[in-house]
DNA sequence: ACCTGAACACCGTTCAAGT
DNA sequence: ACCTGAACACCGTTCAAGT
């Protein structure tokens, strides 16, 4: 049935279903999105350049689900804030972090997510030319998270003898109750680091 | 030729090879491997397991290069040692980065690095169910950094106005410079945290 | 034991053909 | 404008055949 009268596809709905898919846990991929969608793989670049379009339309859904209303507030609370909401995102959807990592950002609320950040840390008094290393530190940080969340559950499998790790990998707490923790002690880490650091630009 | 008299490939041959496929920066295949040494795809299971058994000798080669003699002395000598080793060897081989990331480790030396990192943190005085936590934030940061340096050079390509992002993003440095400054602050940062947290037990 | 070559079920993408 | 179906150049993996 080619050119139906009312179209079968559109970029909303391929976004829907390639989250959806992604989330599935299942790997991702234009013929497995198009069984999916009920449509041959070439239908979709009807609508759509590739792949890799495919995969932004994914980040720009999850951007505007997860960080629509900028955080306001002083820079701390911007950073908290910020880190949560990616943290969140994150954590609801780990298949997603290693399809989207690495590759350039365009969509416009993600991009006015970290915009809103480094506005915030330049009002803080961080200089110029270091507020964008630290937004990278950041961004690290929330992102080996993110992919600390879509690993295995052992990420160590340590098969010689051990000092230590062994024994308190064995005794760790698993999944996300573990990488929540961490990520609540590392947050609080870096924040506390970022005061001092403050602080003694203040003191000179 | 089948069966030749001496065998011309073995699993140190194709981890050297696999190697200098990733570094070269073209796709990581088992076919474009099996190109590269000049032998058929199929051959190369006479000796390995499959793609993501090549993918593991690829992290055991690095940590055997990088990893190698685990550094002593205080704690965060330790931390920034391990730390700095591992930067070293991501930026040294970005490209190996996104393969092996979010699997699970089992090479050896690689183990030992972690365990000598998991040794260090308990004997400092870091409560046995919070010394994981923290190495799993240390992990986050070096696979951060990692895959920033596998990143291309526009992380963010903001395609409407921005209040700071833009402006700074265009008068940032590139590439290895700016990703090396965000490495060393970051560092200084975390251990700053963590001396602080430290300081905060010794207290109790 | 170790290589080849054919075969299989997959990819992502292009393009002529159909309405 | 929007879908199909055939085609293309790729994947990773298996396996019988050859020495």
């Amino acid at each position: 049935m080619p050119r139906p009268k009312v179209p079968l596809l559109s970029t909303d709905r391929i976004a829907d279903a390639a989250l959806e898919l992604v989330d599935s846990g299942e790997p991702f991929g234009v013929n497995a999105l198009a069984r999916r969608l009920g449509v041959t793989p070439s239908s979709l670049y009807n609508h759509v350049d590739g792949r890799d379009q495919i995969v932004e339309l994914i980040r720009g859904r999850l951007g505007a689900e997860y960080l629509p209303d900028l955080p306001a507030g002083t820079w701390d609370q911007v950073v908290s804030a910020t880190m949560r909401a990616m943290r969140r995102m994150y954590a609801d959807h780990p298949f997603a972090v290693p399809l989207i990592v690495g590759k350039t950002i365009t969509d416009a609320s993600v991009i006015a997510s970290y915009d809103n950040l480094t506005t915030a840390l330049l009002g803080a008094g961080f200089p110029e030319d270091e507020v964008l290393v630290v937004v990278a530190i950041l961004d690290s940080f929330a992102l080996g998270f993110g992919l600390d969340l879509a690993s295995p559950d052992d990420i160590w499998q340590p098969e010689t003898p051990t000092a230590t790790l062994g024994r308190l990998v064995a005794g760790a707490e698993r999944g996300v109750e573990r990488s929540d923790r961490a990520f609540e002690l590392g947050l609080e880490l870096i924040l506390d680091a970022l005061r001092l650091r403050l602080a003694r630009y203040d003191a000179d």
